[in-house]
DNA sequence: TAAGATTAAATCGTAAACGATTTAATCTTA
DNA sequence: TAAGATTAAATCGTTTACGATTTAATCTTA
């Protein structure tokens, strides 16, 4: 019992300063494009589907408008995307990649991809950490209440 | 080389979304004690070793005073803990634990572990995911620049 | 079709989190 | 010992992130 509680505590700092460390290497990598973290994770869903509602986005990202409202304005300031509220449907923002998300993709994956690399992760450890991590994901989703 | 790059997004969108997810769950959980997640980190820290300074603190929890300031301040505020600046060497500032800290501690853990076990996570499953994310951890923060 | 329900985004208030700067105290060393 | 370096917190500005509320459009259904 004792066991489990302090299992939880650092299983729990263990997510927390993954993530955080997470950030910060991913935040100084991405300065030169003047990105931010959570804003390359909207590029990265973007590149794979464009043109999707704030909604859909949101789902994708696990992120309500609260947040990603203000983002994707401050993306559309910086020239990465453009917002177009739906003519059928004016409740509805579409989210359009523009040029310069498409002319950088190359670059910033590029200077990501080096960045991690520099870490020395095996494929096998990827697969391990990404598996254990879906799993736990999962659990704390979908938990009885 | 492309498979690389889908594992990276993968991996790093896995965490920030795990790591959202204990977010989530540790504020539900926390809400009737007017506690946050990060302000939890602080009392795990503080139970284990009272008494430090916001340096120290701040080396364990790898947060700044920029984070830590304004959150020791809220939570002085709300009655967990107390600041004072060392009569010895007047920049440093000591945080302790207040009775409230120590009194509640067993209500705080037993919820939050009342909530941990309702996502059945196996032992193997913890000692795992562990050993896998500390090993991550510790490759993003000594990687080569 | 009009009233009420639902939906999608925007807005608001609060709390982290970060880097950079500032302030004040202490330490070094010339 | 005085000048300069270092250290510890605090402060500032910006960006996330969340829940709750608001606004406006669309859908349901009586």
């Amino acid at each position: 019992m004792e066991e489990f509680i302090l299992l939880e505590n650092q299983l729990c700092f263990a997510v927390y300063e993954t993530a955080s460390e997470f950030n910060k290497l991913y935040t100084s990598a991405l300065q030169p494009f003047n990105l931010t973290y959570p804003q390359y994770l909207v590029l990265l869903s973007l590149w794979e589907t464009d043109s999707v509602t704030v909604k859909e986005l949101g789902e994708k990202l696990s992120l309500g408008t609260g947040t990603l409202t203000p983002m994707l304005t401050r993306m559309e300031a910086n020239g990465w995307l453009r917002k177009e509220r739906s003519k059928a449907d004016e409740r509805r923002v579409f989210i359009h990649l523009e040029a310069k998300a498409l002319e950088q993709k190359q670059a910033i994956t590029n200077i990501i991809s080096k960045e991690i690399q520099s870490c020395h992760i095996e494929l096998e450890e990827y697969k391990q950490l990404m598996e254990r991590l879906n799993q736990l994901h999962h659990k704390l989703k979908n938990r009885v209440n």
